[in-house]
DNA sequence: TAGATTGTTAATCGATTAACAATC
DNA sequence: TAGATTGTTAATCGATTAACAATC
């Protein structure tokens, strides 16, 4: 198997961190459309349901490879694919909750993720009390665990909300054990060990979205 | 009292979006330098920290109104108590969460709220099984009683975590009865009534991160 | 056909980054 | 003083928006 990001860049074009950010936003008003039995979309409508430009729907859905028709739109069932696969929630991710708090169980309980290709098979937490329950279908493990089973169950995402405090340390041990991605829900930057360029960090921040919200008001 | 939005113009310089989404990092990382007994720190410390560049930090910061000191840096305890100010954190709003399902209950006990302004006092629920009950402290109330309630605590703030397809029902009526900014966790897009220039929506998106992160990896 | 919509190429806008004088 | 850092002004970079020919 060559390098993954080379062989994306042949049959994708590249994406802007705003274009992806929006693809979601598009999948959901098309999946809709479908479920409404409409067969074919405009950019233009995607634009009105979203309040967003309709040049900016049409470029962000060139990213994916998509050809409209003029005067008519974009095949639905042709666009949700494509959406889809640019996204890679055509295919299956298996990941794994860091910490069972209340953040933790309630992303266990997220049934969007699933039908986005994300399978959360476990939870892993160091409280006694919390080990061995299951929450929205999903057990959770021992920490000590934790490691035998990312290789064990070959997770590539890891879904970290601990406590701040040990956020950097588990952050090491799952990439340690083979995670490649890393969904960040605590408020610490995390950095990656040396040179390890083949692993990614995103981080989820509540705080930011609170400073857009307290700011704007 | 005048518009507000006039009169922060006159006090605050403008700040881009990106700009605003920075500066509760900022304010962790001087938090935390202030923990460690540290009186100055200088925008390169911070940049580093945050990895980031040190000019970008100056001209976020700047909009603060903060003045540093050349070859010093800021002085920690101004810094914190403007980028407090200028978030609005230095305030309590009163906020609501519509919706006690799996998120909702876990955002009520997400501490950080509280000691950025954030002040929780109710939720709300249409499940006789969840009314009454407490979560980390914070009663569930029957969405009857909720109007009622947001005008007598006046609280300017609903946090929404329900189903999608009653979001936009309860988004009127949170509107109607007097709130003023919606944080919206649903995956639905949002809109305020015609005409309602004073309200504001700001939509906390985890598909948008789920795609960056599937994109990215 | 007439007209709406796509997709490309160019223009604009705004955010980031660079350069550098001022300063403690 | 020497040198690190601030804050301002200018340059660059990238994303958004506009214009418009192609097309079904």
């Amino acid at each position: 198997m060559k390098n993954n990001r080379a062989n994306r860049a042949i049959d994708r074009k590249a994406a802007s961190l705003p274009t992806i950010r929006r693809l979601p936003g598009y999948l959901q008003v098309v999946r809709q459309a479908e479920q409404d039995g409409i067969l074919v979309i405009s950019g233009t409508t995607i634009a009105e349901e979203l309040e967003l430009e309709p040049i900016q729907v049409r470029k962000d859905l060139a990213v994916t490879g998509i050809v409209g028709k003029p005067r008519v739109g974009y095949v639905v069932k042709d666009l949700i694919a494509a959406l889809e696969h640019f996204l890679r929630w055509d295919q299956t991710h298996t990941a794994i909750v860091v910490g069972a708090g209340h953040l933790g169980t309630a992303l266990l309980g997220h049934t969007e993720f699933r039908k986005n290709g994300m399978n959360i098979s476990a939870a892993f937490d160091s409280d006694p009390a919390k080990v061995g329950k299951k929450f929205h279908g999903v057990k959770v493990l021992d920490s000590s665990e934790m490691v035998d089973y990312i290789k064990a169950q070959n997770a590539t995402v890891a879904i970290l909300t601990v406590p701040s405090h040990v956020a950097q340390e588990l952050c090491n041990r799952v990439i340690e054990a083979g995670v490649k991605s890393i969904w960040n829900f605590t408020s610490l930057k995390l950095r990656v060990p040396e040179g390890r360029t083949d692993v990614l960090i995103q981080k989820e921040d509540l705080s930011s979205g609170y400073a857009v919200l307290s700011v704007r008001a």
